[in-house]
DNA sequence: TTGAAAGCGCTAACAG
DNA sequence: CTGTTAGCGCTTTCAA
């Protein structure tokens, strides 16, 4: 009677009842609705599907049980895990902060949810993250200006995750991008400084590469304007400060240029909160703004309107950033061909007080 | 030799192999080894448990694969996801991207990732983001003064997920706390200004619960160390803009401030960056600060000792706050004791130049 | 429309 | 230390 079969059918024959007190799944839902849990499973993906009749009949029990779905599960079995990997160098930096609000509302708006991941700015941890990411088979992985080593990409790659480079605009992305151009940027910002008529041009940037490419365009066209200068690129002063900026950074940055050359009457600085500290510490050492120095920013964040006197900045759209990105994903997740894979957002030169 | 039993037999001995260009799994891995699956998986998650032969032979068999574990199905198995959901009431109000940016690093050198949602200012999103939030079965939540909705309190008790409830100190916490409190505050910044001699104090201030709470306390205190005041909290000038704040809103609040009192000789912002655009705005109109008009903020940002004059602030630590967040959550996730359920991480006034 | 069967890829539990 | 077995909770697929 204790013999192996009997044992083995009689393990067969008693499914586990649901203990009272653990989560419910489709199974207890199912039971207490008097249908197959698949019926379940499609009144909650698909309701279209379904009978009313079974429909109300599962909403109750749902209701009742109070039964969440699990996704991973879910995730599992459909090999969708209505996720969106992030990952930005910094979030302290807040030149991003509008690119990933925007991505986190408009996935959640579709049923989507954001992991945050941060890279640093030095890319030690790149590797690590990216497994992590790749562990957790995300519908979709958007890269802000990162992933330099030619590996991460391959892996990316081989992983088949559609993803979505964003703020830059390279010649070869790895899947999909949405950005804008650097060097365009560092070309009209030299430009619309010269035509201001200011010919003692500065800079002040960050050292990432981004910033740097910029920045090359930028000294480039100012000595193209003013050929007095000459070919040699420290003609246009510039200071180079480490990844994340930050108010201090362009206070100082601001002091070591006018070491340097007194003369100065414009500096282009590679973000907002910078050029506010170039803004206080002319402030500070009695410099008129923009009479003696005109200072330009980046990123147009929402206190920028408000300095005084307001700054000149490069607004760029990083709510479309967002937005777009996560449109691009979710139509690719959902098997909706994706027609542009690259989308250059722009830039506009806002023009304030501070030029 | 066709018939039924030989093909079952056949289907049983014969595994679907690994198709080409499929992401690899366990078993493939484990073929390639020589081992069984559960041995690769003891060699990732636990490489004491296996012996050395085995452990290199994984090792291999894992990087020739390019193998990268399925955290879902990980996850679904064993009941824990690595994963600790964050919810704030927006990320661009970055009064919480200290904590946030804590939290991610915090996780991620344990090897957990960091979901994050914003749950707005607003309650309409709430439940919606909850409901997918546990769904997820992450290992832990972390809420940042909101989860108002008692509903919504009882849904994540039921869950079962361990929670952190951040940025304050209520008396009966869901389950876990790491905060500070907004009453002190309040009480400590108008001793403050009272002690340098303040006698027509004011405010500007958000309008979400807990700067109200903050607030409440604050005007109490300047009534009660100014008798001759009387009871009325009118006598405490109090200027209250929508969350989140923002530079304009400080620079609107001291105009709205001055039109019905231009005594006033010391504001408290409820965040710093209100606080700085006070500052400009006592700049613009001439207000010196803080000869004419003390001014002081709430959460030391990083460029607030950089403003000018340098910010007098309440420092909160929110690398602490989300440091202690996620060792909490790790440490229940991971089955130890934790001692301390409310955690009290204090606030310091920084005072400088603006007071 | 609805249901039954068969996994998704991994790990807990137990046997060897 | 290593392997086997049996699911985790859901959805795909196919049959009714």
């Amino acid at each position: 009677m204790d013999n192996p079969e009997t044992k083995s059918a009689e393990k067969a024959a008693a499914p586990r009842k649901s203990r009272k007190g653990a989560t419910p799944t489709v199974r207890d839902v199912a039971r207490l609705a008097g249908v197959a849990p698949m019926s379940v499973s499609r009144a909650m993906n698909n309701p279209d599907a379904v009978s009313p009749d079974i429909l109300q009949r599962v909403r109750d029990a749902v209701e009742q049980l109070g039964y969440v779905p699990n996704l991973l599960a879910g995730g599992l079995a459909s090999k969708k895990s209505r996720m969106v990997a992030a990952v930005v160098p910094t979030i302290s930096g807040s030149v991003f902060l509008e690119m990933v609000q925007a991505l986190t509302d408009a996935l959640a708006a579709r049923g989507y949810q954001l992991m945050l991941g941060q890279a640093g700015y030095e890319n030690s941890r790149e590797d690590a993250l990216l497994e992590a990411i790749i562990g957790r088979r995300p519908d979709g992985v958007v890269l802000t200006g990162i992933m330099r080593s030619e590996q991460g990409r391959r892996r990316l790659l081989a992983s088949g995750i559609p993803v979505v480079e964003t703020w830059d605009l390279t010649a070869d992305p790895i899947d999909m991008l949405v950005g804008f151009s650097h060097e365009k940027i560092g070309k009209a910002v030299a430009e619309y400084l010269h035509r201001l008529g200011r010919r003692r041009i500065a800079a002040i940037s960050a050292d990432d590469e981004r910033a740097v490419r910029r920045n090359r365009h930028f000294a480039e066209t100012v000595l193209a304007l003013q050929p007095a200068l000459g070919q040699d690129p420290a003609a246009v002063p510039t200071c180079i400060v480490p990844a994340p900026t930050s108010l201090g950074s362009g206070r100082a940055g601001l002091r070591a240029l006018l070491a340097r050359d007194p003369g100065i009457d414009a500096v282009f600085c590679s973000s907002d909160m910078m050029a506010q500290g170039v803004l206080l510490e002319a402030l500070a050492s009695g410099i008129k703004v923009p009479q003696q120095l005109a200072v330009v920013g980046l990123g147009d964040q929402s206190f920028s309107r408000d300095l005084y006197p307001p700054l000149t900045t490069v607004r760029i759209d990083g709510t479309a950033i967002g937005a777009t990105a996560a449109q691009l994903l979710i139509d690719r997740a959902e098997g909706k061909p994706v027609d542009e894979r690259i989308r250059d957002v722009g830039f506009v030169i806002v023009e304030r007080g501070s030029t």
